[in-house]
DNA sequence: CATAAAGTTGACATCGTGTAAAGTTGACAT
DNA sequence: ATGTCAACTTTACACGATGTCAACTTTATG
């Protein structure tokens, strides 16, 4: 809180005057990131597409390319989600609102008949959902040093493997 | 520190009798858990796999085994990971370790010819160190509800669907 | 010019980590 | 039996971070 108020321009008091706590701080810039970067203009290409596959890799594009946006944001919220309960609510949303557009992915390539045999729809959801986590590409791009693109590329050519039917 | 050395029995001053730093402590339980859980043993199997596709599922068995025994200590050790250089440090220290275990497969799996055409090594050992990810278990066991078997058999197939060429 | 909003300073409570000092206890060797 | 050493105890305190509180100042506005 300190270093925030310094870098504003405020004393460390007076940013209490605006957010009851740091959690709220930083709930309250995600909101402000959300609307800044428009979210939602993002994902309309996804909801756009036409074949399940397309709608998959839109999706895939614009919440990968959405992550390094809120990267730093991201690590300090789920950095308090053991001692704040709002914060670790907040990180929940968020990543319920990213699984409901996975499981939107999945549906699309089940109406295709893509979704590759013998994977239950739910399954299906949660390994996409856990594919595309901050976590991964956190340590893709950061740990293993890879660009935005070669994440990107890669990540739709894993999601693609594990789940489009063979050909 | 005051709930440990609640639960040890002795005061709270006692432990820095033993452990210097929280992190210290952290750390050396690591140790203590690597040597009774019997870390080495656990890999002899994967290490003995004469196949690269076996190395692959036995080495996925191993430490995606492995991963529930030290999963409390993780979420510690992880957790002060910002605040602590040498909590880093071991927590790093581990992650290349199985790194390497991965990059061990991936070479088993190049030797085989079992590769996917077009898939770099480098990238390979990524892939797959991403999947075998303490953070990807969290998700599909404690978010998503999965058992242990149910990860494992369904990281298996996402590896073998991400590494192997097709048939 | 009064007032209300926004900000300032300074002090303080609480919690967790870590340090320090002085005293207690018990085992064990001589 | 006595002295010594290791392990532990209690008490106190420093430090940094979050959050609260009270009293005072600045500034825009009707």
């Amino acid at each position: 809180m300190s270093d925030i108020a310094k870098e504003v321009g405020i004393s460390r008091q007076a940013l209490y005057l605006h957010f009851p706590t740091r959690a709220e701080l930083l709930i309250a810039t995600t909101r402000h990131i959300d609307s800044v970067k428009n979210v939602d203009a993002r994902l309309a290409d996804s909801r756009a597409a036409t074949s399940g596959r397309e709608r998959l890799v839109a999706f895939i594009s614009a919440w990968g390319g959405y992550i390094p946006e809120i990267h730093g944001l991201s690590v300090a919220l789920r950095s308090m989600r053991d001692s704040d309960a709002a914060a670790a609510a907040a990180w929940n949303d968020r990543m319920q609102a990213v699984r409901h557009g996975c499981a939107a992915a999945v549906e699309s390539l089940t109406a295709d008949k893509m979704l590759k045999p013998g994977l239950d729809r739910e399954v299906a959801t949660d390994l996409l959902w856990t594919l595309l986590s901050v976590e991964n590409w956190e340590r893709l791009v950061n740990d293993c040093g890879w660009s935005q693109t070669e994440y990107e590329g890669q990540i739709k050519c894993l999601a693609e493997a594990a789940l489009l039917t063979k050909n």
